[in-house]
DNA sequence: TAATTTATTGCAAAACATTTGCAATAGACA
DNA sequence: TGTCTATTGCAAATGTTTTGCAATAAATTA
């Protein structure tokens, strides 16, 4: 057991499912890809190698993946409808490596960071609401490093380019 | 210069609007729902006042609101397409008085809290990282105390009732 | 107060992301 | 190789938000 593939394809197989040739492509789509693709995103990489598979596909098996725990979707704000999936690198495991997020409102760019100090944080709301906490979604927006030197050298914001998506 | 409603007469004179009854109507839906209500729940609020409003209507507003500053949106994980816009209770405030959240995934009741912790978290990514932060989002999810205790009773989660929306 | 200007509305249609019904296809297993 | 049925492709539906446009009504002017 050590290939993405072979994890799904077993765990596929203990509910009688099956393997398919679409799904191991969205499979290796998903590690060629990295970072936090978008269905359509993942659907475009598998239309390269096999134009003839559907989108529906990919939303389907996008969604078992997820109800799988193989893949976590993440939403950021004005991206109101598109969810992006991590990728399936850390297979298996529910909460994702490094939880939290950054995202530059200039180029989109991504950054992943931990901190332990959240956990008491969290730890200190349970004990004030008697609620019980699941999971932590914790992201920040601004300007990455490079945006914010652009930023400042030409005052108003001038919208330049390096966009990752 | 006090209600919500001489706030955005003001603004909108400033830029060359006009106050409409359906502005009106829409201030108040927000002052007298408080919470995080959605653009549908604001639009069956107002028509129960007025029922020839236009959800198109509602919506334009909201973002009008949403652009100058008066109402914040907020997403939730699963809820992928609405968009809950907070309140426009403390006006004029770029930053949501306690940003953050805590949603229940039972019933979905929403708790807000802050924790000054966070700002040495986000000082910290910003002086590893070269970012700038501008905006914080976090929320945490699980069960509120009143679900914990139900569902610890009954086993399995027999999705007992209570639901807010 | 009436006329003028044009921002805003209601309506219907479009946009956009995602889901779903269904007949055809193709994995898995005997 | 044949059988069973999970999965696919396709087209249509869904749910939310936006948009074009002619009609309406705030605000300003005469
Ligand atoms: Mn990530
Ligand atoms: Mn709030
Ligand atoms: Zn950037
Ligand atoms: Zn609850």
């Amino acid at each position: 057991m050590d290939t993405l593939v072979q994890q799904v394809a077993t765990r596929l197989r203990d509910e009688g499912g099956r393997m398919t040739s679409q799904r191991r492509l969205i499979l290796q789509a998903l590690e060629e890809l990295g970072g936090h693709p978008t269905a359509e995103e993942i659907f475009r990489h598998v239309s390269r190698q096999s134009p003839g598979i559907n989108l529906s596909t990919v939303y389907r098996t996008l969604n078992w993946l997820e109800e799988n725990g193989f893949i976590a979707p993440r939403w950021f704000e004005e991206e109101r409808r598109r969810e992006r999936f991590e990728p399936a690198v850390q297979i298996a495991r529910s909460h994702h490596p490094t939880p939290f997020h950054f995202r530059c409102r200039s180029c989109n760019r991504i950054l992943e960071f931990a901190d332990p100090r959240m956990e008491e944080i969290v730890a200190q709301f349970e004990r004030r609401s008697g609620a019980r906490v699941k999971d932590v979604e914790l992201t920040l927006y601004g300007l990455c490093q490079t945006c914010a030197k652009t930023e400042s050298l030409s005052g108003t914001s001038p919208h330049h380019e390096g966009f990752i998506r």
